[in-house]
DNA sequence: AATGTATACATAATTTTCTAATGCATCAAA
DNA sequence: TTTGATGCATTAGAAAATTATGTATACATT
């Protein structure tokens, strides 16, 4: 896994699309979600991940739910009807940029 | 364009691709070549360009070639023999990012 | 009883990587 | 003659990450 880097910028992104797909999810629930989906190819650090939450959630794009499971603290976020929108477009932006850079990176097997 | 910062921290890939398709490139060149690529989706800043290119040239990946055009300077770059194996290493890096994004973005039409 | 691992939140310091702005200079065309 | 394109480059600042650290619960193993 030498390509963490590449993951870059597109942590906004993989949260949304996963809260579009499951509706809602803690924090953690969603390290191991990705990690799970992408065979422990991108670990998602919680000094990325919390940060990016409190964005969305400062931005208007999820809601968040504190829920108490035995002892522990747990918050669920979920998208708002604005976050849904966000997510449309963001991944719509995801498709266009895996395009271009498959065509530049492999001209000859372009998606197109 | 609003997706310009998806493509951060794949600026060193796509030098190299091109300097592996085009023998010699100098700077101003690549930001052409790369509008062109993309249909304006990429634009590559002076700013991010010449710093990657000196630290690819630092790091033994680059040579340099200086040539005079007119009155105009200009500098090529090529790639060298441990660059062109890079090359091969973070195209195959970028190909198993665009794979594993696809899947997490969009499951259903996996690349695989 | 102690130790390690997993769960669950969070922040702070630092680094990486970019954009935006600026600067210098050549050259062609209007 | 001045505007836009070509060609190099640096600097200030922002964004988004990594790494390290902190707090606390829960469970399994030694």
């Amino acid at each position: 896994m030498g390509n963490q880097k590449l993951f870059k910028g597109s942590l906004q992104t993989i949260i949304l699309k996963l809260l579009e797909s499951n509706d809602k999810m803690y924090g953690y629930e969603i390290t191991q979600k990705v990690k799970e989906l992408t065979k422990g190819e991108l670990k998602i650090t919680e000094g990325a991940l919390y940060p990016a939450l409190h964005k969305l959630e400062a931005d208007g794009l999820l809601d968040v739910e504190v829920a108490k499971v035995g002892n522990r603290l747990r918050k669920y976020y979920k998208l708002t009807e604005s976050g849904s929108k966000e997510t449309a477009n963001k991944l719509a932006e995801m498709q266009e940029f895996l395009k271009t850079m498959q065509h530049l990176v492999n001209p000859k097997f372009s998606l197109e």
